[in-house]
DNA sequence: TAAGCAGGTGTCTCAAATGTCATGTTAGCC
DNA sequence: GGCTAACATGACATTTGAGACACCTGCTTA
């Protein structure tokens, strides 16, 4: 059971923490008392029931959890808004970027939890894409499916350099959402279902 | 997550309070609601977005008062370097990126004052890169030089689709150093001491 | 041209919510 | 066991939302 305590919620809500322990002592947010002085706590459930009441927008440090943005790199735009319709109608979020510029910053801004990747981009190496993503702290652990018509030399060359999956192009669209649904299993997959 | 008041809001735009108010109230701003009486927050990304649909100046506030950072666009290691050196020793920091994806996510993670831009990457139209950069509420107010050894009327263009300055290659040390001078004073430097 | 109208903004006032500061205490960590 | 950063609390300062009303601008209409 995890638990926030008011200086916690206070940097979240960018509030000051005595507003904190008011809306607690008000009793606009559920939370209980330590036996010590009565330092307060609140249960990550009932903050987030908060939130939602209030229509505050939900913390970024929080939306870990449910993150199932993707992010579509590929020069050809046919090919992306071909992958984008495939993978939004599976349940997932996507966002298209059709040049290197693009992909790197919607990368940053968007915090993906996985990005599709094509190797063969026009000024830009996929394997410099895939060592930069892996190298830079906020998206080391961001999932990476690479997708190309190069060989499998190629392919396995992506792979040693950290891409979780592979992907040969033409591929069917069954492939692709299988593949990503088991790097990214969505909280209706069975999959994703941890009992506790 | 970094979030402005009506009050704030208000003295950035010049405006009254109440107004600000009414701009919520209309939906024409979006924000959401503290519990207690209903004060009103508005997240930071969604004000620059209003203030960007809206054609509204970007107050000085946003930009960053101690942001010197600059990021140096350019494929040619060599060139960059020798540009990094330049601002360095004129006491700016600096940050490279030799492609288009490492320009567009070190542009979003470090959010720099400036940018030097070379208009003609492999791969990437340098006029993309800067419609994006102007498009994008989080950089709309970033200072761009393009740096290019294209002819004049390229320079205008460049001009002509946001950029602050131009820089036709080659040119000396001196020249780009006065330019980012007069873009992005630094505090020490006579130009940039308002006399409230 | 002048009068009338409508929508947006500024002004004023008051009560309520939030921020700030100082102080003493405790919880978490070596 | 001791130390430091975090926390609760009270008192006080400041900001804010709401209603009512005036003003200003642009437009329509007589």
């Amino acid at each position: 059971m995890k638990t926030l305590t008011t200086g916690d919620i206070a940097k979240m809500c960018d509030v000051n923490l005595r507003t904190v322990i008011r809306w607690i002592e008000r009793g606009d947010l559920k939370g209980f008392k330590l036996p010590g002085r009565g330092n307060n706590r609140v249960q990550l459930e009932d903050f987030l029931q908060f939130l939602h009441q209030h229509g505050m927008p939900i913390p970024p440090e929080l939306s870990g959890e449910d993150n199932f943005r993707i992010l579509i790199i590929d020069d050809e735009a046919a090919v992306a808004r071909s992958i984008g319709r495939v993978l939004r109608s599976a349940g997932y979020e996507t966002a298209i970027a059709n040049d290197g510029f693009q992909g790197g910053s919607l990368l940053m801004k968007q915090q993906p939890a996985l990005v599709t990747l094509d190797l063969r981009m026009p000024g830009i190496s996929g394997y410099d894409v895939l060592k930069f993503i892996r190298t830079t702290p906020e998206t080391a652990a961001t999932k990476v499916i690479v997708i190309s018509a190069l060989d499998h030399s190629s392919l396995q060359r992506a792979l040693d350099e950290g891409a979780d999956a592979v992907l040969s192009k033409p591929f069917d669209n069954q492939q692709l959402t299988e593949l990503v649904k088991e790097l990214l299993p969505l909280p209706a997959d069975p999959r994703s279902s941890p009992t506790e």
